[in-house]
DNA sequence: CATGAATGAGCGTTCATTCAT
DNA sequence: TATGAATGAACGCTCATTCAT
């Protein structure tokens, strides 16, 4: 296939597009670089400032300035202050668990499945810290709304982890633990990890903490270490 | 000083007490004893309110509805609703934190100290909803005084923990167990779990996830169970 | 009965209500003459706005500039800017009635009676304004609400003057008229005149057109003028 | 001129355009035999939505809806809102006038033709409830503007109506009615017949109300029935 | 001419806080 | 001390209008 880059004005873009539409030549793929939308600009400024002061502390104001949008594009692409709350969190859900999905299907052998899934979990919110924010901090309190979001993609994350120690569970027979219990015992000690080191910075920097949560978390399934 | 003691009415204590505003005289003492202070109704009926709707979804007249007082009375006793919001907090934190060096106080042996300081705190978030609500829950993401006093009693709480830890840890010989870093674990695995509970249902009943939150716990840390 | 009249001070009109409440007292009357109520201004103001401009072209701001009172007590007085309009209507439209029926208690005579109703209400629109065109004109379109009011008000006005009616038509036996349509084609007759005088100053001035409309009616229900 | 006619699909037309647009060929003059123009798509579209929900309640967006078109046409083809309303007015007043003056056309005895502009006025609203429910109800309060072109329509129909009156009042000699006056009147008498029937349903049906009417305007212009 | 994303002024409503009684 | 009317800054949301394609 050729590619070929040209540069149009955003006018004669139109008028080609039209064209091609018309003469029915859209088999020729071409991308137009549109920079980023305007959905995308508001989703990130809104990232941003929802992570750094929370839902209520955000005025919808200050997305639209931190965004370079404008209120009505705001109110253009989502029904609410709310619904943009909640698609940022999806967002923010989703990258965090497709992360992990993908460190552990590269594993085989389920005691360094479980290892990755910790570690990618952790490393994860540490280096998005708007994630860790929002999920784990900043959300909260939303009325019904948001315990509702967090509690879905807890529970995802929970049943990816719940797989992974069942896998084991079975392997070692150790019957009297609940696996799913297990799963958002460990979520919790991973959040509350995470929460001191952005609330604290303590202990400083999170990554040496996960020695600790490993040893806690072998030791507890007998694992080899 | 003299100290007489008289009985009036609500409404005479109004009375009286604006007219010793009229002629200044308020340098005579007077304690009324009223059962239940307006103070502590308020405290109550604030710790309730703000336990099912969180803070921002909390107007401060329906506190004064909830406690049958009236707002004057309410800034008269607490400089603002953030601060009374930090007062319910306080309470509720130091009422958890006594309720555990309580109970741990009544055991020596140190692995069933520990064992202690789990079950008392498990059960404590159990039995006094709102405790567990505005701790782990409804209180977030409040500008930045409440992570702040979040943090103080989750660190209050982790100290004690770290002291167990320690004493077990040592007696144990882990070193590579960071004790400061186990304890928020442990103080997250279990916060996580009781707020599945409180916001799922799930387990059902929480207590049914003590025997493998204290398996998890007592494995790793190599003790005997 | 004696009536004294005195000066207090706001503050000791306060704490003198407050003993009398206490020793029971309250059977003294006094009238506190505290100006004009917070709740009265802003009705006032209302009303006047709401005559100029209309429903929606009035911002609640500028009521709540019109009374030199805040927005805070508007909303305090009042659940919403529509039930603020519903109030001034209510009050309006009353008082309307109120002056009809009043003038017609005076009268015995059957057409005599008809004929004060008429007059009453041409020179009630007349003489104030506000009346009008909020009942008329300017009320208009708000949605369900207001066509509603308008309904009430107007059928009970309809109603008075079908009695009136009822009474002449059975003395003059015309039986092919519904003295309820009849009742409100007066009304619209009648609004239609005074709405063509505000709008456009034509005829001018209204009371000039009194004859005309009295012919009218007299004619056409066969009463001797 | 050299007239060429070639059919278009709607996505040439627009491609076309444009193309003339950049190319300053915009000296072409084109028809396009649309069948129903976009104009007259969004003006019967504003015919409906404004009459059901008054020029306030009414969000452009709602016309463009109904009209499948798009916000850009209605601001091709109306500089305003408001503009778009009063064509509308326009409009449906003009059918009514035109209406009630073909049917007085083709009657010759005075009496005769008011009875029939007072039936036609009458039929007309009643079928036409679009028209009703702008002209007498939902248009009213609309800034300066609205008032005004209700005027417009009701002077002319007030200015046909006197004429008739003027004809039979020379005929019978009645000196003391001014017949501008009666010719508002009626019309105020019809009005608020059809509101009540609009709104109440009653009387129903409307037209049962006519013989009233007719007997009322007869009896009070000494006409024989 | 048609389209619809973008704009921003404007508005109704809330609510923490004050203060005269 | 208790009361509750009064205050006004702040905020979420709407919607008429514009303009690039």
């Amino acid at each position: 296939m050729v590619v070929v880059t040209i540069g149009l004005t955003d006018r004669l873009v139109g008028l080609v597009a039209n064209l091609m539409y018309a003469e029915n030549l859209s088999e020729i793929n071409w991308t137009m670089n549109q920079g980023i939308t305007t959905r995308d600009k508001i989703m990130e400024a809104a990232e941003t400032v929802f992570s750094q002061k929370g839902y209520y502390e955000t005025a919808v104001d200050e997305i639209v300035k931190q965004s370079s949008t404008s209120k009505g594009s705001v109110y253009f692409h989502f029904p609410s202050k709310e619904s943009l709350f909640l698609a940022v969190m999806d967002h923010l859900g989703n990258r965090l668990i497709r992360r992990v999905e993908h460190a552990i299907d590269r594993q085989s052998k389920p005691s360094e499945r479980l290892e990755t899934a910790l570690i990618t979990t952790l490393e994860t919110l540490t280096k998005h810290k708007t994630i860790a924010k929002l999920l784990l901090i900043k959300g909260y309190s939303m009325g019904e709304t948001f315990p509702r979001k967090r509690q879905e993609i807890f529970s995802r994350l929970a049943a990816l982890i719940k797989v992974l120690l069942d896998d084991i569970s079975v392997a070692k027979k150790r019957r009297e633990i609940n696996t799913e219990v297990a799963a958002y015992a460990w979520l919790g000690a991973i959040s509350e990890v995470v929460v001191q080191w952005i609330e604290n910075g303590n202990p400083h920097p999170v990554l040496e903490a996960f020695p600790t949560l490993r040893a806690l978390i072998f030791k507890s399934l007998d694992l080899e270490e």
